[in-house]
DNA sequence: CGGACACTTGAATAGGGTCAAATTCTGTGG
DNA sequence: CCACAGAATTTGACCCTATTCAAGTGTCCG
């Protein structure tokens, strides 16, 4: 349960707004919200920084992560299109944003957010699912082996899929191809595994014939309802 | 990592709003919200309810906690007062909210809850402030061994210390006295353990003198800034 | 082709889990 | 106040899962 040091893989260092040092700035400031976009790998802000803005993810994946003061990271929070980042009840943030792929957010000032009542409703709306998400990533922390860790991680990989209301399989097609966009270290950090027991657990399932492992980042899933019930959840 | 029984204690039943079963009855209606008062161990709802109303906790401590199909518990969070809880993204809840302890509570209709911006600015604040908390607990149930567990869970349980603000020991007294108003089933369902593990930890934590243990449910800490270090967060 | 990096695999280890038994609390009734 | 029963907690012995440590094996890209 000790260790496990912060992903090798070195992030890129946040690009200023506005500077267009590459593929990545910002593109046009709205009445409220100011667009950005940021490559894969780019931190959008870090522990320490003023808590000023308010992130909504319009594309791609970001995830937020902390460290402990021994380099032990724990990713707390994967956030798709949609999904909100950078509350903090702090004057700084208490943890990192950095994008998993090329993406696009929209920010806000945070006293700006509070003035308009349509954004805030939003943006607390949105709050709210991801509260209910953290609720159950507790139950996948807290309380399930690796097998169903992977599992549940496939699963939240597959939009639409798993949820309360699963609409099941469409038609025959009982299959689904993802693109994890994490690394074994970020899926290891993520699930709290090592990532030789999250390669180990793939290969596992690989062998079972539940998944084919087509890229190391690529994976098709043959059948859902499958790993669904892998999951430990039904 | 296997199961973990849901506690031998039986919960109580919910009861009724306004029938006074017992100690504990609808006190009055509200303009907006509903006052309600639970005992120790009562449901305040289950899942699968209708989520049909949002609660205030004004005075004690309720748990959320969700089940796995085997039996496995996992408390995701523990509500104080002022905390908010009985969101839910679904048209039922998630999971189970009891009383750990005499409570007092006020219960706002989800969709009048909305119609009032004041009531709605209040408690979605709230919700951040336990948003932000969940993801520090995710740290604690990802990446920290028992010891460190056990630290966090009992600086928890010392209002006003350990936080990012905190102000130090008042005085020459760095001591506190902390009522855990949870068994050790339900610390080790919260905090992801065993019911053995979370024992002995204690009982390693009272030998090394950090602790002394007045009574199961009551501790003494001597030197809280020991505890905090202890904690792994710094 | 070769170096760097990510991933996989193997063997040994340890931290916490499991199972079982003893001890302490707590509440009740005499 | 004391005795008793049932529950909660503590403790002990052993075990298992995931971690740790250590090599490999791709794979990408200059």
């Amino acid at each position: 349960m000790k260790s496990d040091l912060a992903s090798q893989r070195e992030p890129l260092s946040t690009c200023p707004a506005g500077r267009a040092g590459g593929t990545f700035f910002v593109t046009r400031d709205e009445p409220l919200g100011r667009r950005q976009r940021f490559a894969a790998r780019m931190h959008v802000f870090s522990e320490g920084d003023p808590a000023q803005r308010i992130y909504e993810v319009v594309e791609g994946r970001v995830m937020l992560y902390k460290l402990l003061p021994d380099g032990r990271r724990q990713i707390v929070e994967l956030v798709d299109a949609g999904g909100v980042f950078g509350i903090s009840t702090l004057p700084i943030y208490d943890g990192f944003a950095e994008a998993l792929t090329a993406c696009r957010v929209v920010s806000y000032d945070r006293s700006a957010a509070g003035q308009s009542i349509e954004l805030w409703r939003r943006l607390t709306a949105r709050v709210q699912v991801q509260f209910c998400a953290l609720h159950a990533h507790a139950v996948v922390l807290g309380r399930k082996s690796a097998t169903e860790r992977m599992a549940s991680f496939v699963m939240q990989c597959i939009p639409g899929r798993g949820g309360y209301d699963c609409p099941g399989p469409r038609g025959t097609d009982n299959s689904a191809r993802i693109r994890l966009c994490m690394t074994r270290q970020e899926i290891a950090d993520y699930l709290c595994l090592t990532i030789e027991t999250v390669s180990r657990t793939l290969t596992a399932l690989r062998r079972r014939g539940v998944v084919s492992i087509e890229k190391p980042e690529q994976l098709c899933v043959k059948d859902v309802c499958r790993v669904c019930r892998l999951t430990g959840d039904r």
